[in-house]
Parts: C-alpha cells; sequence; structure tokens
DNA sequence: TTGTAAGCGTTATCAT
DNA sequence: ATGATAACGCTTACAA
C-alpha cells in the first residue's frame, strides 16, 4: 500500500501518485514498474500489461526530478543566444526545438543580450542542473571562460563561431561563398564600383565575409577601393549610416554588398529617402534571406540559407554527442548558400541598355548565378 | 572526508563536489552548509565565512535536480507558444525572459506549432519536471485538457486569451480600444468606406477586434456594409488576398484597417502590385507595430503597444502566484495601445486639397489621434 | 549555533 | 522474471 492517504476512495488527490503507489496498485515492486517504464526486455508480458493499465489508471508521471538525481540525465539542453528578437535567430530556434523535441527533450533558452556576465551566468545556471548539452550561438567561450565554469563532460555545439578553447563541434554556413556569388553575380551585371558594407567589428563571421569580398572584388578585376567599404554592426540603423557615408565620400558605388539582410534594408531605406532609385541607380544585395527581404515592398537580392536547417544541425550535432558519441575530434558542419535574385539587382545605368531583365525572380544556386557554363558548381567551391 | 577519491591531492577531479565535499573540507557538517547557502539568520558569521570561502575554491554548485526532489521547487517556468517565428512573439519572450532572469530562474521554451497535441506533451512533459508555473501565448486549455493534465496547483498565466478552465491570470491589450482609435482616426480624416480584413477565425482576440470595428463604425456614421469586411488569418499572405478580395467586389474602400500588422503588410504589398498608390488612393491601418512596421519602406501606420511588457507582466504576475500570493480570484492585466500615425493615411482623395500633411510622423495616445479637445483621454476609455 | 538523520522518487545492483 | 536495498545530493525537523 502507499503510505500516502488517498486510498480508492479518494482516488482524485492532489498529489501526484509515485511509483509506489503504481507498485502498490499492481502488488508489485517499484523496480519492476521501473522496469516496465523502462522498456526492458525481460518483464513478463501479463505484468507489463498490468502496469501500464495502471500507470494509465493513476495517471502516474515520473518524477524528473529524481531521474535526474538518479541517472544524471536531465533530458534538457540549454540554448544560448544573444538576441532572441533578432529575426534569423527565432528561425534557428525553431530548427533546433524540432529535433529536440523528436527526441523529447526540453529546450532551456537563455538571452544573453551579448552580455558576458550574463552568459557565464547563465551556462552555470545550466550546469547546476545539469542539462545534457549547450548550444551556442553567435557566442563563443574564451579559455578562461571555459576554465571558470569547469566545462568538462558536457557536449557543447556552437553555430556560426567557433570555440577553440573547448574543441567543441560547430555548424555555420559558408558565408564566404556566398559573397562571393554575390560579387561575381554583381561583376557580371557590369558592375564596377562595389562597395560593401561590414558585419559588427569584433564578429569573426564578418571578418570572413570581408575577406571574401576582398578575393573577389580581386578575381573579377572590379575596382579595388578602400573608399568603398564601410563599417557597419549588422544593424539595421548601421546600414543606413553606411549608405550616407558612402554617398558622402564623393564618388557612390554603382552596387552594395551588405554583410547581412537588416544591414541591405536599412541601406535601401536611406537610398529612398534620398532619393535613390534601387536597382536603377544603384543595385543592393543582402545576406541571411530573413523573412523580411521577401517581401514586395523590399524584393532584396539577398544570399539565401537555411536558419532553421542550422537549428536542426545543431541540435542533431550535439544529440549524437549526448548519446555517447565520442568519435573522432570535432565535427564541424558548413551549409551551403544560394543567391536568390529579386529586386534590388540589376545592370548599372550605362550598360542597362543592352541588358534586360532587371527584375528577375529565379532563384539560382549561387555560381550557377553567375556562371551558366558550369550549371553543377557551387560557390563553396570557387 | 569525503567519500570520493579526490583529496586535496587532486583537487581539480572532474566530477562536481557534492556538499559533503564541502562539509568535509570546512570540517562542519552539510546541514551548516546548506544553511549557510540559504542565508540563514542563525549561521555564526565565522563558520558562513569560512563555508563561503570553500564553496567558491571548491567550485561547489548545489545539484538542481537533489533541491527540486527535495523541495518540489524546480525554478524553472515554462512558455507554451504557438510559433516562436512571429516577430512579436519574439518580442514577448524577450519579455518573459527578462523579469525570470531577475529572478533566476528558467526558461522553458514550448513550441506548439499551434498543434493541440503536441501542446498537451509539452504540458505534461513541464509538470513531469515540476516547472514553478505555466506561461501560455495565445493559448488555452478546454475544460477537458485541463482534466486530463490534472492542472492544479501550478500557476498558469495565459497571455492574449483566457483560460476559463482554470481561473487563470492573464494578461492582454485593449485590441478593441485600438481599432476603435484606428477607425476614429480614419473617420476624422474623412474617409467614409473603411475596410475591416479579420484575424483568424477561431481567435478571441479576432473577434474582439471584429466588434470594435463595428462599434467603431457605427460610432463615427461611416458606411457599414458587410462588403467591406473580409475574412483573413492573421498572416501575411491573408492581407494579400484579403486587398484582392475587396478590389474583385467592386467598390473599393478609401481606407482599409487589418487586425494585425502581417495582414495589414500584405495588404501593402498587393496594392503596390496592383498599382494602387497608399496613402494616396488607399489609406491602411495595421495592428502591433512590429519590427517591420518602422522600416522606411513600409511606415505603416499602426496601433501600437509594448509586447516586451506583455511578457514582463506576464512573469510578474506568474512569479507572484509562484511566491505563494493565493489573492483573490484571478488577475488581469491589460495594456493600453496607442495609434502610431505614419506614412501609410492621408485624407480620401476627394477631401484631400483640403486637408494636409498626409504623412506626419507624431505617436499619438490613441485618442488623441482623433480629439484634440481632450488629450487626457485614452482610446481604452472611449 | 550546529549536528543527526530522515526522506524526496527514482534506478541500478544484486539476490532470489 | 521479480524483489530488496542502496544510492543519487539535497533540505529540514529535531536533537543537542
Amino acid at each position: 500500500m502507499s503510505k500516502r492517504t488517498n486510498d480508492s476512495d479518494a482516488p482524485e488527490s492532489a498529489d501526484r501518485p509515485t511509483i509506489l503507489d503504481v507498485a502498490a496498485a499492481c502488488g508489485v515492486s517499484p523496480a519492476t514498474v521501473s522496469n516496465v517504464l523502462a522498456n526492458k526486455p525481460y518483464v513478463r508480458e501479463q505484468t507489463r500489461q498490468l502496469v501500464l493499465q495502471k500507470v494509465a489508471e493513476l495517471g502516474y508521471r515520473a518524477s524528473r526530478a529524481a531521474q535526474s538525481l538518479r541517472t544524471g540525465r536531465s533530458w534538457s539542453v540549454g540554448l544560448i543566444i544573444g538576441d532572441i528578437s533578432n529575426p534569423y535567430v527565432a528561425e534557428i530556434v525553431q530548427g533546433v526545438e524540432e529535433v529536440l523535441w523528436a527526441k523529447r527533450n526540453n529546450l532551456i533558452l537563455c538571452n544573453t543580450g551579448f552580455d558576458a556576465d550574463r552568459k557565464m551566468a547563465y551556462t552555470s545556471s545550466l550546469l547546476d542542473q545539469h542539462v545534457d548539452g549547450l548550444i551556442l550561438v553567435s557566442q563563443s567561450f574564451s579559455e578562461e571562460e571555459a576554465r571558470a565554469l569547469n566545462l568538462v563532460d558536457v557536449p557543447v555545439v556552437t553555430v556560426n563561431r567557433a570555440c577553440e578553447a573547448l574543441k567543441s563541434d560547430q555548424v555555420g554556413i559558408d558565408g564566404a561563398g556566398g559573397i562571393r556569388a554575390a560579387v561575381q553575380y554583381l561583376a557580371q551585371l557590369g558592375h564596377r564600383r562595389i562597395a560593401f558594407v561590414k558585419g559588427a567589428a569584433s564578429s569573426p563571421s564578418a571578418d570572413g565575409r570581408y575577406v571574401a569580398y576582398t578575393q573577389a572584388v580581386r578575381a573579377h578585376k572590379v575596382v579595388s577601393d578602400s573608399a568603398l567599404v564601410v563599417q557597419g554592426d549588422y544593424s539595421m540603423e548601421s546600414g543606413s549610416i553606411a549608405v550616407r557615408e558612402l554617398w558622402a565620400r564623393g564618388a557612390a558605388p554603382t552596387a552594395i554588398v551588405a554583410a547581412n539582410d537588416l544591414m541591405a534594408i536599412g541601406a535601401l531605406g536611406a537610398l529612398k529617402e534620398m532619393g535613390v532609385d534601387v536597382p536603377r541607380d544603384v543595385s543592393v544585395i543582402g545576406f541571411d534571406d530573413i523573412f523580411l527581404s521577401n517581401h514586395p515592398l523590399v524584393r532584396l537580392t539577398t544570399v539565401h540559407y537555411s536558419k532553421r536547417d542550422i537549428g536542426a544541425n545543431a541540435a542533431r550535432l550535439l544529440m549524437r554527442r549526448i548519446e555517447g558519441d565520442r568519435g573522432d575530434g570535432p565535427r564541424a558542419v558548413t551549409l551551403d548558400t544560394s543567391l536568390v535574385v529579386r529586386g534590388t539587382t540589376a545592370p548599372p545605368r550605362a550598360v542597362r541598355p543592352a541588358n534586360g531583365a532587371p527584375m528577375a525572380k529565379t532563384r539560382v544556386k549561387s555560381m550557377r548565378a553567375a556562371s551558366k557554363a558550369r550549371p553543377s558548381r557551387r560557390a563553396s567551391q570557387s
């Protein structure tokens, strides 16, 4: 019998039945109930049925706290992100959520606002509760931080950033390939003065994209001029400022590549306010293909990749590690990008009469966008 | 002494120190360590210092699982939302996250995709882990669901929806007041044919906004015609469709009020494609003031309210209950709205010459937008 | 002011 | 195939 007061006269008692209640109801030991619930192969079919029935009857649900305490697993993973209201982050979260849900894991969301203290506090709180793993989006731990947290044993995967301190798995996108495809496409359209709006100064991904821009500019023999490069910080606002800066410098470009969509869209806004027509006077290409970019009012040509896949891949990588995969060193998955041509790109004014279709709506794989001759190559291999 | 193998010769052992290790290191009992950590008033200052020091030295952190098991509290709350990639949801989450963080509570995020089965599965999983409370965004439990989950005792607060089954606290916005202010503003501008795009058919908030529209139309003696009302579902797509439907019906309106921004923006897209100029040919007002709406390319006049405040209020209400407030019945907080006049509204063509400033950028409290005579009144009181 | 000991609800290791 | 029993790491009476 249960030690509780709820006997059969009061079956709807307020507090939850424990495994002992189930065991008592079945006339078996708690261990057997546990074995049934864990699908152990050696329980007699008859007992299994009985237990299952009583479990349903009593509405028994195992206490996660007790399970965690006993097994050391919490069936939850921590997701540490910088800014949940950034539209592309939401999609990543969705991808993560989906695969975790499939494995009945919980997602514990931590929003740091890119504050290092909060990141540390959150992480150690997650460690307190024995999360089975950690996913960091656009964040990383320094050697020092990793040491302070004593981040041993708990699997970590980073998104859009490497973490040298741990040798953790990571998933990212081929940012450089995307930028190359964008520059190449503009070059083929006839543009010679292609400006670049850089991402946040502290961001590794921003560096990579900038390097890719400079390489592509050289490769396509297009004008390379430091006056065409302006620093942004990934925010929409900084895109507007960048454009004004560009024009203030004199020699305006005929095309602009921004390191992300938010800045490209900010640029679009500034251009509109300045009375510069897109794409007639200037072409604009972004990076990310956020929700907003496909809107009829925006129709931004941009580098596309699946945010949801990023999240899903991160979660899958993590689950593999959690499930015991100690395989060869850190794994890294890099997702492909593709250029989506929408309404903000066209040949520059000079060559325009000779060339049609400024509003093409095709989506093209990065390389194909520029080089019809070799349809099977990808930007990431160029 | 600790029963573990890590004595002072191997202080950096891999597995985490327990309270016993700390107690041993201090030469006190585990209870004392616990008391120190719980800030019990009666511990000797000297002991407190010693314990604190050793705790820091060993890097001891209490196991949440053990604490939960013992105390029944988990220091985490579940947040059940329909669609995390909806831009306005992200801001609500941010508000929730902020107040939970302040109280060092965890946020467990559950994305149901508005699927009832997933909602139920997630909820019972949250219950398994003894979450201290639940926040439901734009969702609710039926009597039956509530019974199936045995949702007793765990505090719940709903956002943008009531839950009659529980008599839970709720936070919402004065949607009706916002819609009234929108209609009133348009009427004062001189519009007579004001269309309305309804929200999702199953949504209580959509009903409320529609009712407010009909009342306002009557109050302002503007044309009331069922041909001016079209069903949407809160999606951008449905806003586009609604506009085409409206025009297909013949007598086009001179103004459109949409039950949310996404639909209003969809409408803007369709109007652009149809060559109908906004605001010259038709005015458009949305509801929500999402991030997108303030963009230079969009500049949507809309009903504003603080999404972050909604989240913060929900979290605060919940924390009060968790902390033991059993006060008088369900509490409800209703946040104010205000009309933000941007670029998508102007007087209708007929009266336009007589009236200026179609691009006013002022933000106005709802009522003031329409009635300069009584600047202190609010839409919610009209 | 501090220590002892019971117990929270599981699961794992033995026996049987 | 099933049952005792001992942890897991903490908090909290209660005793000292």
